[in-house]
DNA sequence: AAGTGGTCTAGACCACGCG
DNA sequence: GCGTGGTCTAGACCACTTG
């Protein structure tokens, strides 16, 4: 499914008519969903159209289902601060209000050393870009993202493509299709360079999220490492109990 | 659908069964898996059945689906420490073919202080246990964990249940269902606590992962904060971008 | 053109919760 | 007993990839 054709799906429609009604607080905490039977005369679809909706609400996190009873809608706003998932900076920005600076302070186009043409599975002569950029919260400059991305999918970048948002334009004018992420999240003791790029006052470690991104047709894509100062540092995630 | 009764589901047993071969090597990575068709025959269910055990290995990064294609088999072990989704210690410690040595500190029935009765949503007079744990690797105390878990769920705890395995207590002898939970991952000044309880070395700060657990029947269940010494912390996660 | 996965439907039966 | 969600089936048509 394309993510251009403007939801010509049904489930995916109503999934986001639904997870729309519960941010809105239309469905508030702890209410009951209209049950399935319903929810097929509501769209005029079939159960099975309805389900994948609702798989999708419950894999989100916007509501629990119990046999016998239906579906509640869960607190949404716990936690507040929606990183997990791919997402990319300037979305974060959106989904908070709030509005960081960016600063472009490397782009290149580089055959890479060995730790990084070694993590991306590419051969030693395969070029890719290089882009350091920092993150600003308030006067401070609290991130460092370093991102290392095949040339091969992305013939050029300019300053004000990394300034404004890289997934826009890889997305959108690009049409790459980016699938997954590993990701890994550590701490780490500063470099020179983290010196060089963030106000860590008096802090000695670095938050590390390290992330490999995929394409839908399987290719790596890129390598990402977000160095954060450790008082600002967040990461929440959703997480569903894997039976058996 | 319970735990405890052996998969009488078709779809978990045949998504069971492919994980399985995919982490034995049966199929390699970059493999494609039988077709959808192929594999209703081998399994001899319908092709729904089918998509559902494909749907769960997509959800958990075992592959990735490509139309006119098939399904590709995913590099399982780039990251091969999957502390991702909702896992107790002993269950890790299984994975990761360690043993790790957990020594309970502390386990005692009592009405909760605000910060965590609020967190808990319950009210003031209402107790919980608090269980504070500490787990070595090798010589060392590197992570204390400290659990809160309300009574009216668990009416006896022992040591011995505390130091062999809460969840599988829970989930086995009492059979309440843990069905996803909220994590926040941060880092933090280190306390006097942490520096009771662990092996600490020259770091002055601990990475923090507090967790809320929650039952099938929606109610919270447990608060856990786990506090890790900085250079032996890792969390890793895969992530499927949300379209739309 | 043939084979793959993606969406959607209609209908059946089961397991659970509640009155 | 009724309504809820959970599992499973059979069949249809579409979209994409490959030869």
């Amino acid at each position: 499914m394309l993510l251009g054709d403007f939801m010509s799906n049904k489930y995916l429609t109503i999934y986001n008519e639904l997870a729309e009604k519960i941010t809105n607080g239309y469905y508030k905490t702890n209410d009951l969903l209209p049950s399935e039977s319903e929810l097929m005369k509501i769209y005029g679809v079939s159960r099975d159209t309805i389900r994948k909706s609702l798989n999708i609400l419950t894999q989100e996190g916007y509501i629990q289902k119990s046999q016998g009873k239906g579906s509640f809608v869960l607190d949404i706003n716990r936690f507040t601060f929606p990183v997990s998932g791919v997402v990319s900076f300037k979305e974060l920005g959106k989904r908070l209000g709030k509005s960081f600076d960016t600063e472009v302070k490397v782009l290149e186009c580089i055959q890479p050393k060995e730790d990084i043409y070694k993590g991306l599975n590419i051969n030693k002569n395969e070029k890719v870009w290089r882009i350091f950029r920092t993150r600003k919260i308030g006067q401070e400059n609290i991130i460092l993202d370093k991102d290392y991305i095949l040339q091969k999918f992305v013939n050029n970048l300019t300053y004000d493509i990394c300034k404004n948002s890289l997934y826009e334009y890889i997305e959108g004018e690009l049409s790459l299709k980016i699938a997954y992420a590993k990701k890994q999240i550590t701490v780490e003791k500063c470099t020179q360079q983290d010196k060089k790029y963030l106000d860590l006052n008096e802090y000695d470690t670095v938050a590390v999220v390290k992330s490999y991104t995929y394409l839908e047709d399987n290719n790596i894509f890129q390598y990402t490492e977000s160095r954060h100062r450790p008082d600002k540092f967040v990461f929440v995630d959703f997480a569903r109990r894997n039976k058996i």
